[in-house]
DNA sequence: CGAATGACAATCT
DNA sequence: TAGATTGCCATTC
């Protein structure tokens, strides 16, 4: 297979991404062993097909800042997405990481 | 095999 | 405080 075991192990943990919840790209790549390989986790997300039918949209920045537009069909498809699932927003714009940050 | 890339994060200005 | 820069590391060309 092309991807790589990292690509599956990051497809794994975001599809098991309970609902309501928040993961970073940073924790995500601390439960693989690499604290420094957010940006890897990243790049298989960009990398990650439809057909895994992944919750990337619970994948946000260590600021509680959403992926950059045009991921999702805009961001605030994404913000939406995330208050239907239960997520609570900032007035800053931001997802509460107090409450669903890890 | 070596260089470039990127849905991050921390640091510096 | 906000914006710009650097470091990191697996994947891709």
């Amino acid at each position: 297979m092309s991807k790589s075991n990292f690509f599956e192990k990051v497809y794994e943990i975001v599809e098991q991404i309970p609902s309501g919840e928040v993961y970073t790209y940073g924790q995500i790549a601390m439960m693989l062993g690499n604290p420094r390989a957010a940006r890897i986790v990243g790049y298989a997300m960009s990398s990650a097909p439809r057909e895994r039918n992944l919750p990337c949209h619970r994948v946000v920045y260590q600021d509680g800042r959403l992926a950059p537009g045009g991921i999702f069909g805009g961001k605030e498809n994404q913000r939406r997405l995330l208050e239907e699932e239960g997520i609570t927003f900032l007035n800053n714009g931001r997802i509460d990481m107090d409450e669903h940050g890890w």
